[in-house]
DNA sequence: AAGGCGCAGTGACAATGTCACATACGAACC
DNA sequence: GGTTCGTATGTGACATTGTCACTGCGCCTT
């Protein structure tokens, strides 16, 4: 067990509870693993030590959205949900990169909960910003405009990752649950205007302060 | 305070916790009246006894969309996650009806989850729950017509409520997060099918059958 | 070099949302 | 009975977004 993943059970399960780290497994998912599946009853609390899981909903003709991302130090909101409340998972999770996550099996979830004050707070923690997550999600998807929610993304992925972006218009497309012909076209918009460079599977942003600008419309 | 209060709260708070009822306090509140708002701080944990509270996001343009519904018996999600994890309101709530509720003071709540396994499985239910709702919400709003989501709701209102319908096609455009116009056009298409009558404020289901077989499509 | 496959471009059309009005209904009041 | 007023609904033109059916391109494998 590594050391991110020793630090995390050692806050989450502390003195007087030593007993239980023992029955917490620790697992190595490659990238593109699906952890669950729609459907599927909850049985493990996850946490993720050191990666990222996207959690989505698929629908029947292709389309599909994400509906938040599980990263470091973070727990899923469904999973906790679901382990008590015994529903099946309402969507699926997929690991975008290898993904070291800590299993902590039902009973073990429900003793700790009961004993430590410092493993509620973590768990409720997580619930209240993986919610308020899913509702900012809704808000977007309901009422936003499909430019500005692109913006926003391409800002979001510019600021955090490597540039150019290294991503395909379907990638896009299934962030913002869009179809991707609607957003080869506003990249064409973006394009014309000079914000953005594009290439296959490549966006580069050449002036982040126009795309800004539009990111920061709310209506 | 009446009989199912009395009855939740000794479900909720029982032998061993019972110098913790006197610390809840039981409010009426009339139909209309808000109960949180967006951006609110959470202080207390909700508890509806009796009534029903609908959660709700606004957009600048008037438009709006039903979350889910906190009704007999159950508490909200946003609060339950907000209130340790120290999270604003990202939607607010509105009773629908003249609603019967229980106010959990913050520390109370705290201290019964860690106390009480029974209260601790009354509040993960509910949260599996109101986020099955909400995650089955973005499904629609993102994948589904509008057509199969309008009669869905016809459907569900004329089932559970005095028929004919008393609503007006502004409140149905609210729930599905659509604009006025669309749902009017929609229920023209319906009734000039038979399907419905039409009446200022009122519909009339005239043939459920043809509605339901249209409220079935999946995509 | 020849396919094959994934990615992107395109035009026509359908569905939904927006805007600016016009109308119609019902309650309250003369 | 009429008048008036506020709310509910109808409507056409248009904008935006999604769907469908293709085309073409680039890169990899064989």
């Amino acid at each position: 067990m590594n050391r991110a993943a020793r630090a995390l059970l050692e806050r989450l399960f502390p003195t007087g509870l030593e007993h239980l780290r023992a029955r917490v497994e620790e697992v190595r998912l490659p990238a593109g693993q699906t952890v669950f599946r729609r459907g599927d009853p909850c049985r493990n609390y996850l946490l993720v030590v050191q990666g990222s899981v996207r959690v989505q909903v698929l629908a029947a003709n292709g389309r599909e959205i994400t509906l938040y991302r599980v990263r470091d130090g973070q727990s899923c909101v469904i999973t906790t949900a679901c382990l008590i409340s015994v529903e099946a998972y309402p969507a699926e999770g997929v690991t975008e990169v290898e993904t070291d996550a800590l299993v902590v099996p039902q009973p073990v979830f429900e003793q700790a909960l009961g004993s430590s004050a410092e493993f509620r707070r973590f768990v409720f923690a997580n619930q209240g910003q993986r919610l308020g997550d899913l509702i900012r999600r809704v808000e977007d998807v309901v009422f936003g405009r499909i430019d500005v929610r692109l913006a926003r993304l391409l800002m979001t992925l510019s600021e955090q990752g490597v540039r150019p972006i290294a991503t395909t218009h379907q990638q896009l497309a299934s962030e913002l649950g869009s179809a991707r012909e609607v957003i080869s076209r506003q990249l064409k918009q973006f394009a014309g205007r000079g914000w953005v460079g594009l290439g296959r599977g490549v966006i580069e942003v050449k002036m982040p302060a126009a795309l800004d600008e539009l990111a920061r419309q709310s209506d």
